[in-house]
RNA sequence: CGGGGUGUAGCGCAGCCUGGUAGCGCACCUGAAUGGGGUUCAGGUGGUCGCCGGUUCAAAUCCGGCCACCCCGACCA
């Protein structure tokens, strides 16, 4: 490719719109163009990058056994009725009304449509198991994009969906996919981390991530020092801290004046923060919920989301609570009627606690759960704390930002059953389809892959997803032995099948130097009258700083070997 | 949806407070010189100042409404 051919333009500055690293590289690169919120363009060399992203991984999808179809991107409305999902994802839905007033959907994703395609031609266990992919635009509404590619509302997707007969042989699917995409990343030259993960809207049971660990990630990710225990912090939980447990004494009203936050509380008695019970108002679904948590806790939103069961969760307004004749500050559990009270299991690693009163400016000590309390649920619903114990190996527990590059779930029988996917097994009996799913972001990928390589002058390509693999820069072109070279050379180098990008500009050494560093291709070859003098061509990695000189004659071999063997290497 | 911010040429910005019909740098075009890390000089193209309405002799500037985009929170590949 000719550089002066080439469509797009490299910019000095940065766009004001992007403080996310990658974005600017990519805006200034001209490898994308915003069209709206979450909405973008690709230009030529920012597609060719996502095309070699997408030929990796139908790659490994096809070695992994997985067969490419295309499904629509419209879905009738009704087919999220049926799935029962229509409530979780909401209004993430891009909805869109035909001329015949009938609602049809935008994919944000493609259980629903594949289901019912495979509910037709799967009769019988002799038809499965199955592993079926597309890579393919989806659109989600999201309530804020951002970050440039790293969040968008249409995105191209590659969703693998597996169809089993028992779990062993979900578990076996579910490994393929999981090693498919440890290939995936590390053949885009990319370090990423398996974690455990909640499986949100889309529903079903086991579900890990894949993160790429970057400052700007938007997931936090707590991992063990010491054992390969790594969780999204929604799912991660750690070792709670048990407290001496002490006799239980009888209650005592203690007056408490202006005195609401936990730190208040425990500072006016003088204990610890773990000997308080905080209390914590959500709604759910509109229910008003208490939660009760020791009070050196935090409660985790997601688990108590999937605890509840609710599709919406957040916290109560200041409103709310007082409509539920609830006291802001010295909130009780102890006494409470005709309020859905829900516990983390901290409220049983402890005794003696100072509560609220339901009065104000009056608090409770000597609180015991199930004496002088109880709830209508109780389970882990707590943030994991780092420092705390590895639920594992009792390693210590740290944490990372991580960007989520791929996520994987077993799903298991709940759509195969609400939308009638049914197979007869060996004794004749019907069975639902055991499903799984299996997603990743191209755009993200490329986005995290900025992310992850880069410098201060512009983006580092690894090679398997560079744009083009040589940057073919001639310096004064009005010299013609250097233009006949430059020209000998990338008709050369072309035929040997090596990418070129050719930057036939007549420029200035440095703007074509600082182009070529800001679009990170992997090699640079410099065409000088000085180099040419001495029959030899300067070469030079993106990635290192030294240049070498290499004899023009043995140029195009020399470079199609450091090219086969980096990628090899990677 | 709540909180904060920004909209003036392809990009980055000034002008707005104190109304008088738009300017700088980059990019782009022409010419000349230069030539190893965004080179210099001279000349030039390009803008209904986000949109609608109001005030005024006169609005980028003042007032009202709307829209778009960005950032922080609830969601996800």
């Amino acid at each position: 490719m000719r550089f002066s051919n080439l469509f797009g333009k490299t910019l000095k500055e940065i766009p004001s719109e992007a403080d996310t690293l990658s974005h600017q590289l990519l805006l200034r690169a001209g490898m994308i163009q915003q069209v709206a919120a979450g909405v973008y363009s690709y230009l030529p060399l920012g597609w060719r990058v996502l095309r070699k992203i997408e030929q990796i991984i139908r790659e490994e999808m096809d070695k992994a056994g997985g067969q490419e179809l295309m499904l629509p991107t419209l879905q009738p409305f009704e087919l999220w009725e049926e799935s029962g999902r229509y409530p979780s994802f909401g209004k993430t839905l891009f909805t869109v009304t035909d001329r015949r007033e009938h609602r049809l959907v935008l994919g944000p994703t493609h259980e629903e449509v594949i289901t019912e395609l495979v509910r037709r031609y799967v009769q019988s266990y002799r038809d499965l198991p199955l592993l079926l992919y597309q890579i393919q635009n989806k659109f989600r509404d999201e309530p804020r994009p951002r970050g440039g590619l790293l969040r968008v509302r249409e995105f191209i997707m590659k969703d693998l969906y597996s169809f089993d007969v028992d779990e062993a042989g979900l578990d076996t699917s579910y490994q393929k996919m999981l090693q498919a995409y440890k290939n995936i990343y590390s053949r885009c030259g990319l370090s990423a981390v398996m974690v455990e993960a909640d499986s949100g809207a889309i529903g079903g049971k086991e579900s890990h991530e894949f993160m790429l660990i970057a400052e700007t990630g938007e997931d936090e990710i707590i991992c063990c020092s010491n054992c390969d225990y790594a969780a999204n912090v929604e799912k991660a939980w750690s070792v709670k801290h048990e407290l001496e447990k002490k006799t239980p004494l009888t209650v005592e009203e203690i007056s408490t004046p202006n005195i609401k936050t936990i730190e208040e509380v425990a500072d006016f008695v003088g204990v610890p923060t773990s000997h308080t019970l905080k209390a914590v108002f959500y709604s759910a679904d509109d229910e008003l919920v208490f939660v009760v948590i020791r009070g050196d806790m935090e409660v985790n939103e997601t688990k108590l989301k999937n605890l509840l069961k609710c599709s919406e969760l957040r916290l109560a307004t200041e409103p709310e609570v007082k409509a539920a004749g609830l006291v802001a500050g010295s909130a009780s559990p102890v006494g409470l009627k005709g309020i859905k009270i829900v516990a983390d299991d901290s409220i049983t690693l402890g005794s003696n606690f100072i509560a609220g009163a339901n009065k104000p400016d009056t608090h409770l000590k000597n609180v015991n759960y199930s004496s002088d309390f109880n709830v209508d649920l109780i389970a882990d619903i707590a943030v994991a704390r780092l420092g705390d114990s590895c639920p594992k190996c009792n390693g210590k527990l740290l944490s990372s930002h991580g960007i989520e590059v791929g996520h994987v779930f077993k799903l298991g029988t709940f759509l195969s059953e609400r939308l009638m996917a049914y197979f007869l097994d060996r004794n004749g009996a019907s069975q639902p389809i055991i499903m799984g799913c299996y997603g990743i972001g191209l755009g993200r990928l490329l986005a995290a892959a900025v992310e992850q390589n880069h410098d201060d002058k512009g983006i580092i390509w690894p090679m398997t997803i560079a744009p083009y693999h040589i940057y073919l820069c001639p310096l004064r072109l009005e010299n013609s032995d250097v233009a006949e070279t430059a020209e000998k050379l990338y008709q050369d180098l072309t035929s040997a099948n090596l990418e070129v990008l050719f930057d036939d500009r007549d420029e200035s050494p440095g703007i074509k130097f600082n182009d070529a560093d800001l679009l990170g291709i992997p090699l640079r070859l410099t065409i000088s009258p000085r180099a040419l003098e001495n029959q030899s061509i300067e070469i030079k990695w993106r990635k290192e700083s030294q240049v070498q000189l290499v004899p023009l004659k043995e140029i195009t071999s020399i470079t199609k070997e450091l090219l086969e063997s980096h990628s090899e290497a990677v």
